[in-house]
DNA sequence: GTCTATAGCCGGATAGAC
DNA sequence: GTCTATCCGGCTATAGAC
């Protein structure tokens, strides 16, 4: 087993994928020509495609690293006193990481709306974003129940709802953080609270 | 002045318009080709091109139209007994509209995702996106002065905040409506309204 | 103003040497 | 595996007749 070859051809992979995301993210996806890849990579016409099949192939990779939850925290997450992670806490925490993964929330963006009409990364999305919910979903049904003495039940069925605008939250605030200069992401955080803090029984 | 010129000129505009619309929101920017919109709008390249410059002049009367607040209910919008409309009721009208108008959430999202890395996008975003958020955070004072009990000056603070959280919420629907096939908008709103709802003093 | 036909360019992908 | 040089297809935009 080649093992050596095999991580220099990783890396190389990677290298190309780090140079295409940068040149998506500054000029977008068809604004981007092959040989701006070539000269951000450093690399010729020939070793980039000795690695990939072509642009869009390029692009459905970028898009996997750009949606995938990798970086996902696994629920349940608690702070150092045992108690669980205010769902809130919990998605802000994941954005921050995935934004300092992509290089800001442009690259979402962009992927998001190419998706909206290109099956192929349509399909990359339905892979991810469940995943992410069910992260939310879990997260928020293990609090309403620790925090809020909701029946494991009962948190289960209201958590999928809460999952559900969380993510819709964080995709606004995405929207909003490549539009709006000053966009200020915990203010508008702090305003969702009462979402959850409001919840009882 | 030749009026009557000028309102067919118009509407032969429009037609191109809601051509490129239709072609645009099923294939994408990138993958409708110039003959598509010829053949959709029952012309010829010669005809399109006496009323546009080209393909970028025509995504971005597109983006103008698609983005436009122009069926922006005028803020304060006030229910049959003369209370104020709560304010998620008044963002999910407009949302209703906006798509109606546009066929779905497929364009918007698309467009959000050129306007990222196109400054000619990024601008009609600017100049429209202010005007939404603003007729939000009137509705949202209002409804807070009068069913919530603050002062006209705190709720004008506060609702600046609370309208583009209110705006992060329905573009983070737009997005699911994209591509959640069973995505439901009205429960999703549901949950968001103890945002509102446990403002008091 | 609108048509048909076409020009001209540009970008993705490949060929073949090393 | 990687390089340089090049090809080919397809797209936007125009020319010129009506």
């Amino acid at each position: 087993m080649p093992k050596v070859s095999d991580e220099h051809r990783e890396q190389r992979r990677q290298q190309i994928l780090d140079a295409a995301m940068r040149s998506f993210a500054s000029k977008g996806f068809d604004d981007t020509v092959m040989s701006d890849i070539f000269a951000e990579a450093g690399l010729s016409a020939g070793a980039v495609y000795g690695h990939f099949e072509g642009k869009q192939e390029i692009l459905t990779a970028v898009a996997e690293a750009v949606l995938d939850g990798g970086r996902l925290p696994a629920a349940p997450a608690r702070q150092a006193d045992g108690t669980p992670t205010h769902p809130i806490d919990f998605a802000d925490g994941f954005a921050t990481r995935l934004m300092d993964h992509v290089g800001g929330a442009s690259l979402p963006l962009q992927i998001w709306g190419r998706a909206a009409a290109d099956p192929a990364l349509h399909a990359v999305f339905d892979a991810v974003f469940p995943r992410i919910v069910d992260a939310f979903s879990e997260q928020i049904a293990i609090w309403l129940h620790e925090t809020r003495g909701l029946s494991a039940a009962q948190a289960g069925v209201r958590a999928r709802l809460l999952a559900s605008v969380l993510a819709g939250l964080l995709q606004g605030a995405i929207v909003q953080l490549v539009f709006v200069p000053d966009f200020d992401r915990t203010a508008y955080l702090a305003e969702s609270r009462p979402i959850f803090d409001t919840i009882h029984e």
